[in-house]
DNA sequence: ATTATCTTTTAGGCATACCAAAATTAATAA
DNA sequence: TTATTAATTTTGGTATGCCTAAAAGATAAT
């Protein structure tokens, strides 16, 4: 199998699979990966037969041991790479992602390694993900996302599971950015928005957009 | 085709064609690109449906203006991420070939040429081989190989041909490094060798060495 | 428990990009 | 010029990685 194919694999197995806790169905990937059911069959019985998953059969797929130290060091490859382009190079954080999805498969531990440290080896990407250390760890700050808050308080923003252009847009345009401090004034329990203060001013996000920031308590 | 695949083949037609003077066989294809010569025939009548090179059968390829410009954009991407592998993260010129091999693939202009801007636009690259502007164009310093020159006079080293890493180490142990003044005192009939002060010593090197190096008249 | 629906697997195909062996063509030497 | 050699092309493979359509299996609803 190509390397840049299993890699695509198991980096959309670890992403949907949240840590490995659960198994991921083959449609979850077929959708993710833009591939016919049945291509995603074939695909994981090799990475079975490779060991990088257990794949069972009609019910669902993890990473084995091997296959998610993989998929943690093509997601470092990502997040550094995508922070190096912020931060680095001035490009804007919704447009870096694409790019990243191809340096990720540039295999050379010396050179990510080399971007981490000058970049003072940083622990979140633009898109406020955590980067895994070169020994596949991660920061362990527990991150919740705002609607999971759902309650009054104070909270920091630390990143977006929505990564979609018109999404950042959003909440740039608001100044919802990372590391904006923000405080939930209100829980409307009829439809679960918040109201919030956000650089002194009030705004109103529904629990659409709640639960697609990524926040960690202050 | 793949873009990858189209990008190999026309950079190597590129690299064996010397400006585009020569065609280039099908042999020196094949074992370039270490392919059987049937799979090169194979691409090579594809690349001409994709006018991306004058193929002439059982005579000889050379790329059209639209292969070239596409060859010269890859170059220009595999010299410039060599430059600053070399100048901005440290790495060895011995090291930075075989990465930039991948990283050449990449295809973001805004990426390539923001990399070149924070060098300062540089015009040779770690091997001392010309690095193409944006827009295709090459310095024109007329540069010769210690070899050709053949002559008593004063030279800088601006690189090599025989990319090495046993050859590299060679002229590092000698100081003959990128940028070195050197200065032939002697050129010996006999074998074409050459006596050379660099850096206040004396040392012979072989034709087969001269011929490698690549400088300019000072 | 039976049916309807949704998911997964099987079966058969196709394009890409390579290969080895044989046939052809070109170049070189006798 | 004719043989010999060398380069190229043709032919007939293989492995990958995707596809569609049909069959089988699992899940949910009546
Ligand atoms: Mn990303
Ligand atoms: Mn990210
Ligand atoms: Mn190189
Ligand atoms: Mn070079």
């Amino acid at each position: 199998m190509r390397s840049e194919t299993i890699e695509n694999y198991l980096k959309t197995i670890y992403n949907l699979s949240s840590d490995n806790t659960r198994v991921v169905t083959n449609q979850q990937l077929a959708s993710k990966l833009n591939f016919n059911p049945a291509s995603v069959t074939e695909a994981l019985r090799k990475l079975h037969e490779l060991k990088y998953v257990v794949y069972e059969k009609s019910y669902g797929t993890r990473l084995t041991a091997s296959g998610a130290r993989m998929a943690i060091d093509i997601v470092r490859r990502h997040r550094i790479w995508e922070t190096y382009l912020v931060k680095e190079l001035g490009f804007g954080w919704d447009e870096v992602h694409e790019i990243a999805e191809e340096l990720e498969h540039v295999k050379n531990d010396k050179l990510i390694n080399k971007l981490a440290e000058l970049m003072g080896n940083p622990v979140y990407d633009p898109h406020g993900d955590p980067i895994p250390d070169a020994k596949g760890k991660f920061q362990k700050d527990k991150l919740i996302t705002l609607f999971e808050a759902r309650a009054k308080g104070s909270y920091r923003i630390m990143g977006t599971s929505d990564h979609s252009v018109v999404f950042l847009k959003y909440l740039e345009k608001h100044g919802l950015i990372i590391g904006a401090s923000i405080h939930v004034k209100t829980v409307e329990e009829v439809d679960g928005s918040l109201l919030i203060t956000c650089q002194k001013k009030e705004i109103v996000i529904s629990q659409k957009v709640a639960s697609n920031i990524i926040c960690k308590e202050t």
